[in-house]
RNA sequence: GCUCCUGUGGUGUAGUCCGGCUAAGCAUACUGCCCUCUCAAGGCAGUGAUCUCGGGUUCAAAUCCCGACGGGAGCACCA
């Protein structure tokens, strides 16, 4: 073995030495040289003897000895190495070339906005903003039945509140006559065809793996029967089913439904269509001809990834790329209608935005900011393994944000009175914020005040700090307290304490939201009441603020006599 | 039941495609210290993972292969 080749195992070895308090091992530094080198992959066998012997001479030295070795021949390995820069944000894209990304958010206003229509919503405005390119809004209005200008709107301020702005804004059913020719196309095909049979039997020859009589007819009977589709037929005498195949393990390829007939009036085009193409069709279509280069949805749409490619290709048109990630959901709070629906029916939960609920409204009502839930998003990645976050992963986003702007306030629950003899002035100034500049106001005082009663439980010795005003010497403590003022260190390691004056002390209801759900169950307890006192300078703030009530946590101003409590 | 996806510290994830340069990185939580007239924020340090388990391939496996087990989803004329 030549010297050059025993000098790099040597500097290998010494350097892992030197990292692991001067002990090596022959496995990793040859494992170490192989991944730096690969020419010496063709020898392994020879370098791996060569490795012991040196492994085995350096761990006999000494630390100082190693350490001496190091400075004379390789001293660059006492450099310390430079970290290298994570990379922030989602994953590469492959197949994406910058300014031709072309992504889409498409959610069907059939409900309130949820921090899962959140998540696909970032991800995919992320991606188009990554790559310089489109991003577009589509409302997936195929199915009349469930769909309301109502829940329309409110998605539509869910994303202005979350900050997303698209490039393009329109709905499926937009382009209903493309969908149409789409269709005729298919049957002129072969590759669709119009089934009659009933529902049930559907049901049941797809379980059962068979094709039915409808299949086997010809082309003109197919025509005949789409024909009848917008006249003759009612819903539920015939469908539009792809050609798709009956045997296929993956059930969705078997002779899906392409159209269908829904005669409920559209909460836009009212009663103008009455056959509507099925969600895979209507996807499939509209992500082609809308350009979207790629497209990100929630992991429950993996298997149709198969179907909207078979049709695109039966249609000889462009594909897009599909890719997935997991359902977000957070701990004890569930996002689905079927299960919210009946706790606002019964009362247990006010209504949508009900401060314990997963909705955007709720979380925008609780304090969340919408740069705290694009940062946790993102922070959750693209990963197709099952999401329960906890919400306080949510939280600590949102305390940075927060922290920085929230006016701090005094604010005390289950008061207790203290009078204060001998105090030398009439008010005190009370800086907003500890740190950045966001003035100071005024609290006019009186010798009258109430403290939290948790402070006076847990109270040591006779000598209190009241934040802002000065040491307190305690005199008398039954229930209600008496107290002296006296001069004092400020530093003094004293329990420090908020206050309120008494003559203007406003009285709000703080709500504080819990998780709403322990182990399947409905928490009674998930929304406390807490009844306190706080500075009239509440009064001023605006509705939407957000405070830090010193040493309880930041609430948002709800109204002039509600909040609701953020996060500690 | 069938089919598909998934399984890394207390928690959420990076790394897995293309095995070695990471005796597993980051964040959060927790603990301690510093700062502080807040139990917040900020700064520093620390605890914490034989990468679900069992086999196999290889000089070398979180990474590849096989099997088991746990979790989730789909099996609609919903999206």
């Amino acid at each position: 073995m030549d010297e050059e080749a025993k000098n790099e195992i040597r500097k290998i070895a010494l350097q892992n030495a030197f990292e692991h308090e001067g002990k090596t091992q022959d496995k990793i530094v040859l494992a170490k040289i192989l991944g730096t080198k690969p020419e010496f992959r063709t020898r392994v066998k020879e370098i791996s003897e060569e490795i012991k012997t040196i492994v085995s001479e350096i761990n006999q030295l000494s630390f100082e000895e190693q350490k001496k070795v190091i400075e004379e021949n390789f001293p660059d390995i006492l450099i310390p190495k430079e970290k290298t820069e994570e990379r922030e944000g989602l994953p590469l894209l492959k197949n994406a070339e910058h300014g031709k990304v072309v992504t889409r958010f498409p959610p069907e206003p059939n409900g309130y906005p949820h921090i899962g229509h959140a998540k696909a919503a970032i991800i995919n405005a992320e991606y188009a903003k990554m790559y310089g390119g489109k991003f577009i809004l589509r409302m997936d209005d195929t199915n009349p039945e469930a769909e309301r200008m109502e829940y329309h709107a409110a998605i539509k301020v869910g994303l202005d509140w979350l900050g997303i702005k698209f490039d393009v804004i329109k709905n499926t059913s937009d382009d209903m006559e493309i969908f149409y020719e789409k269709g005729i196309e298919l049957i002129n095909s072969g590759k669709a065809y119009v089934c009659t049979c009933k529902r049930e039997d559907i049901s049941e020859n797809r379980r059962e793996r068979i094709a039915c009589k409808c299949s086997r007819e010809d082309i003109k009977q197919s025509n005949k029967g789409w024909e009848k589709m917008f006249g003759k037929f009612k819903p539920g005498d015939a469908i539009v089913r792809f050609r798709g195949d009956m045997k296929a393990d993956n059930a969705v390829m078997r002779d899906p439904v392409l159209f269908r007939i829904i005669e409920e009036k559209h909460y836009t085009l009212g009663n103008k269509y009455r056959v509507w193409p099925s969600y895979d069709f209507a996807v499939a279509i509209e992500d082609s001809i809308d350009g979207v280069t790629h497209a990100f949805r929630s992991k429950e749409f993996e298997l149709r990834k198969e179907l909207i490619d078979a049709i695109l290709d039966a249609l000889n048109m462009r594909k897009p790329y599909q890719d997935f990630f997991s359902r977000l959901e957070f701990k004890g709070m569930p996002i689905s209608k079927r299960i919210l629906k009946p706790l606002i029916e019964e009362g247990k939960v006010s209504w949508y935005d009900d401060p314990r609920l997963p909705t955007l409204e709720s979380l925008r009502r609780r304090g969340i900011k919408p740069e705290a839930i694009k940062k946790f998003i993102l922070s959750l990645g693209l990963t197709k393994a099952n999401t329960l976050a906890p919400f306080d992963a949510l939280e600590s986003f949102n305390r940075k944000f927060v922290d920085a702007d929230s006016i701090r306030l005094f604010m005390v629950s289950k008061p207790k009175k203290l009078t204060i003899k001998k105090l030398p002035f009439s008010f005190v100034e009370i800086a907003n914020h500890p740190i950045k500049n966001m003035g100071k106001r005024k609290i006019n005082i009186d010798e009258n005040f109430y403290i939290s009663g948790e402070d006076v439980e847990n109270m040591k010795g006779t000598q209190i700090r009241l934040l802002g005003l000065g040491n307190i010497k305690i005199s008398k403590n039954n229930g209600e307290l008496l107290g002296e003022f006296t001069e004092g260190e400020s530093n003094s390691d004293i329990q420090k304490i908020q206050w309120i004056p008494q003559k203007d002390a406003h009285m709000i209801k703080i709500l504080i939201p819990k998780q709403l759900f322990i182990d399947e169950k409905f928490n009674e307890d998930s929304l406390e009441e807490l009844e306190v006192y706080t500075e009239p300078h509440y009064l001023e703030l605006k509705d939407g603020e957000e405070i830090q009530f010193v040493r309880f946590g930041y609430c948002r101003k709800d109204s002039q006599n509600q909040a609701i409590f953020t996060h500690k």
